[in-house]
DNA sequence: CACGAAAGTTATTGATCAATCACAACCTTT
DNA sequence: AAAGGTTGTGATTGATCAATAACTTTCGTG
């Protein structure tokens, strides 16, 4: 039951992710991740300095898992077969909602951040994002315009999964992974 | 000043639309909305049974919006020059940030209403979405996988909106429409 | 063992918010 | 002009929630 503060705040992050997945940044208490961690709504407040941190915490997590992923299915790879690895390894990733509904969750807050004023989160989610782009287009071979599509159909998988399509609905048909293009360097 | 109810809800759902657009749906107080529109906030709940139903209005009008924008667009045109049309036109739509984030946010709250058992949501955003996609694969002459291409570069475009990347940063240099295929049918 | 630090709790507060109710102003039609 | 429907407001309420403060329990170590 007890734990280091730096363990605790790891199982933080982790319950912090489901319920913010589910219910975004503002559709979230932190009774609710309390809960899930099995600690006291105040405790949270000792681990972290307000929520908007926990959020944050949460953001980095999922980005930074994300990208493990993406290295471990396509270590040693490189060029199309490492796209294709990592391809894969996204549709199995995005099997569990969740990972996916944070990125977007992710995504939608900085609007509303810097709507507020606060540009920082932004200004980190920007980054983040960046960074996982630019290492999967190192490990795809540096291409820009094939790194950019792999992105553009994770997106579009991401919508797919977050507005809850079934896996075998016609609309997941157009992303059987083929024969797209035929252009060198 | 004074409305028909009818017209007095058509402002409210635009101006829903730019509130949940920044906010999200948990983040937007229907006291925002009320305020945007310049009615007493009692009011809203005249017009409509409940803050849900504002949303989903708002979501609807929002997807139905960027139809109409493909539709002008594309109008008389097909395939290759159609979906060049169209791309184009997204991305003069994208330039109010507003348009996309009232997508993504309709997008997110749907697995947010499924955690919590309401399955309507999901499925309406599901048909208005499918709707639009098949709309946009007649228009560029019924190939699947081509529309899903579009699609696919249209929510990547969504998602660096989102993040708030000015459209010339490098990220975007991806997107520039070129020869990405060589394959007939 | 005792004592100090680290982990954790209970109680509370001030703010915010969706929704309801009772009431007022306004227009139209006869 | 007065009745009656429609548009609209002010006041309020019960719930929820982030954050603070004051207190307790548990563990490692000299």
């Amino acid at each position: 039951m007890r734990m280091s503060a730096e363990e605790r705040r790891e199982s933080v992050v982790r319950a912090a992710m489901v319920e913010f997945a589910r219910g975004g940044y503002r559709g979230t208490s932190t009774e609710a991740i309390a809960r899930r961690v099995g600690v006291s709504q105040p405790y949270l407040f000792r681990l972290f300095p307000n929520k908007q941190a926990i959020f944050e915490a949460a953001c980095e997590h999922c980005i930074e898992e994300t990208w493990r992923v993406f290295d471990k299915a396509s270590e040693g790879l490189s060029g199309t077969e490492a796209r294709e690895a990592m391809g894969e390894a996204y549709l199995n990733l995005v099997e569990d909602r969740e990972q996916v509904m944070m990125q977007m969750q992710m995504y939608v807050s900085v609007f509303a951040a810097e709507s507020l004023g606060e540009m920082e989160v932004g200004e980190s989610a920007r980054a983040a994002w960046l960074r996982l782009f630019e290492r999967i287009r190192e490990r795809v071979g540096g291409d820009q315009k094939e790194a950019t599509q792999f992105m553009a159909f994770g997106m579009l998988i991401n919508t797919l999964v977050a507005l809850g399509y079934p896996t075998d609905h016609q609309i997941w048909s157009g992303l059987e992974h083929g024969d797209d293009e035929a252009e060198g360097s």
